[in-house]
DNA sequence: CTCAGTGCAAAGTCTTTGCACTCGT
DNA sequence: ACGAGTGCAAAGACTTTGCACTGAG
């Protein structure tokens, strides 16, 4: 928590209460959220709270590569904050939208192959993974 | 050309004059267009062709598995159609757009341990490399 | 004290929907 | 002929922006 203030800080940008609630509101969370959820909780503690600053707390703050934004079907995009700095990604339930941390991924080698073949400088990758997680096989939810 | 449109018929929809010229721009495009650069394509050859339609078409497209949904950073959805039936991905230029077909992934074992070690029933993933392309390397791109 | 950051409301985007009409089958 | 598919325009969702005010540094 501290490390990611002295980053904003670092950037020189300021910490507001609002950007601690977003920030408090996203660690807390075990799933993704949407903007309008992340609205929704932070305005739990400071009601005043626009959802304009939260787009522009949630920009900023993936900016800074504190949080991820997720690409998932439906409701396009969901923050999450960043746990853990080594390179990861998620394992996403479809059903509950539980989200579950997935250690390195091996693409290193396949990555080095496609930039010789084609030229590129490949700077990063999506990846996600999609599923259903134990509860959800059983049909609890089934949507 | 003629597989897509019996794929079509087999799902009891009709093969429209609008539908075909979205399959046509989506064949010739070698970039990923957005719903709007469709719209304005299709038009080229369908002055009436409404946006609702492409939209319509797009989402039938993709539901049957004829054309890709990508996300990409700025204008987040985009389509291409699938030119390869088996398993691929691609790697997109963040300068211009452009996208090369990567075969393979190496995933299968990587998917199957998450899949063992978190209890989820994992039936796909999304993985998208980002990267430069040559041209764009030498500043010719820089957005 | 200063200016980045905020809240609000208005303006943009992008996407979907309702409805009468058209046209593939 | 029948009903899926279409075009249009309006509605809806989501996101950004302008502007005066507030408060972090």
């Amino acid at each position: 928590m501290t490390t990611i203030q002295s980053r904003i800080r670092q950037n020189k940008y300021k910490i507001t209460p609002q950007r601690q609630a977003v920030l408090k509101v996203l660690s807390a969370a075990i799933q993704p959220l949407s903007p309008a959820e992340v609205h929704k909780l932070v305005q739990a503690d400071k009601p005043a709270t626009g959802m304009a600053t939260v787009y522009r707390s949630l920009q900023l703050l993936a900016e800074l590569g504190l949080i991820c934004e997720l690409h998932t079907a439906g409701n396009c995009h969901r923050y999450l904050l960043k746990r853990i700095d080594s390179h990861h990604h998620h394992l996403i339930c479809s059903g509950c939208g539980q989200v579950v941390h997935v250690e390195g991924c091996g693409l290193k080698e396949i990555t080095e192959n496609l930039s010789r073949q084609t030229g590129f400088a490949i700077d990063t990758h999506l990846l996600e993974f999609i599923g259903r997680c134990r509860n959800c096989q059983k049909g609890i939810g089934k949507v």
